[in-house]
DNA sequence: AAGCGCTCTATAACAGCGTTACTGATCAAA
DNA sequence: TTTGATCAGTAACGCTGTTATAGAGCGCTT
């Protein structure tokens, strides 16, 4: 009989048997949503009892923050991938599409990271603080055009994180369902918006206004 | 014996009963949040059976649906409640204090508007588009702003549901945890931010730029 | 007035969930 | 070989939403 696809994590370690769990966890929050996480399921899904996922993780709680951590994980990388563009302001808006474009994509992921999909699920203050590490990224780019003399004012973490915030805003938005057919439009104004109240002109020196 | 308060609510006719089932849940979810809205409890707190919400609701899915739009109506009573003045940007800024404070003054409300507290709850697309609508007072404003001659471009409307995600966006990130202690500073930034480009200063008529 | 029928409600049961106690299996060290 | 400990599977507990069942109350018809 050809063993089960615990059986051969087994072998190979606690640490495999992990992963295998947190895969098959993945695939299941990708393909049907936070309602087919159940430990009976995944359990099932791997070829083993609900006790392995209690001893790998403590119970559901362990486990959702460890596919918590996993999600934000992905999402870095992602953002990552990004290339980087000379035009500072040019990197930082293809920054924001790529973020929308992955929460968009991985809907299920991004339910997890901000929404709440889990019933009593609250992730430790811990995870929180290295979930909000994933934004180093953004703040480089904010960093970098601080350099540039881009910045309007303000410190570039706080400008890094109202961007995130508005982004994350018109995303969160979306996935909802309230901006039906004009999330595009909406989010490309925001996108603008922010970027005209935050940044100037690249190639002026002058300030803006009177 | 005295009568329970489903017994007083019978009395009074369907419509009674509905309410006080209605109440119920709300007292529940601002007190003790969403992990306590059990039917089982509801009809224990008002003195019936589980059996009443199924007729009223039919079912846990209805009741949400019903408290999914209770939540937005409160949360448009509110908004209204913002006395209007003189200056549209300024009542604009008030607008979005207040979108603020009552987000974190009732926060399971508020996560069970944007967020997904219950596991497979969904609020149907109608539901969704009338919740929209309590947006028509941040509409009217932006749109007394275009009157004004203060927007820098862009449709009313979609500067609006922008300025609406902006700061959906912060408070978002604040109730989830990810602005640690700065979100004071991170939600003026992005007020402010969004102020400067989407509008254009009220007392003079130059546009801004080179 | 009696009987019928309809609506409403409570009780009990069912499947599913997370969690825990228990039991047997497996394997290394003495 | 025996002992000890770790690990995993089974079964149970209490909870959830949901549904079937059975009884109570009331109005209408005959």
């Amino acid at each position: 009989m050809a063993p089960s696809a615990y059986e051969v994590a087994q072998q190979r370690g606690d640490e495999a048997i992990r992963t295998s769990l947190l895969d098959a966890a993945s695939r299941l929050l990708a393909a049907e949503g936070p309602g087919a996480l159940t430990l009976r399921r995944i359990a099932a899904d791997v070829g083993c009892s609900t006790t392995v996922l209690y001893r790998m993780f403590s119970g559901k709680a362990g486990l959702m923050e460890a596919l918590y951590a996993e999600a934000f994980e992905r999402f870095r990388r992602r953002l990552a991938a990004v290339p980087v563009r000379p035009d500072p302001l040019a990197y930082l808006s293809d920054l924001g599409r790529a973020y929308r474009a992955n929460a968009l994509a991985d809907r299920n992921y991004y339910r997890l990271m901000f929404g709440e999909p889990v019933p009593g699920f609250q992730p430790s203050d811990e995870a929180v603080v290295r979930a909000a590490e994933t934004f180093a990224i953004l703040e480089d780019a904010v960093a970098a055009c601080a350099a540039a003399g881009l910045l309007a004012g303000g410190e570039p973490r706080h400008v890094a994180a109202s961007l995130w915030a508005a982004i994350h805003g018109v995303v969160s938005l979306e996935l909802a369902g309230h901006l039906a057919d004009r999330a595009d439009e909406v989010f490309d104004a925001t996108l603008i918006a922010m970027g005209g109240g935050l940044f100037r002109a690249p190639s002026t020196g002058e300030k803006r206004g009177p």
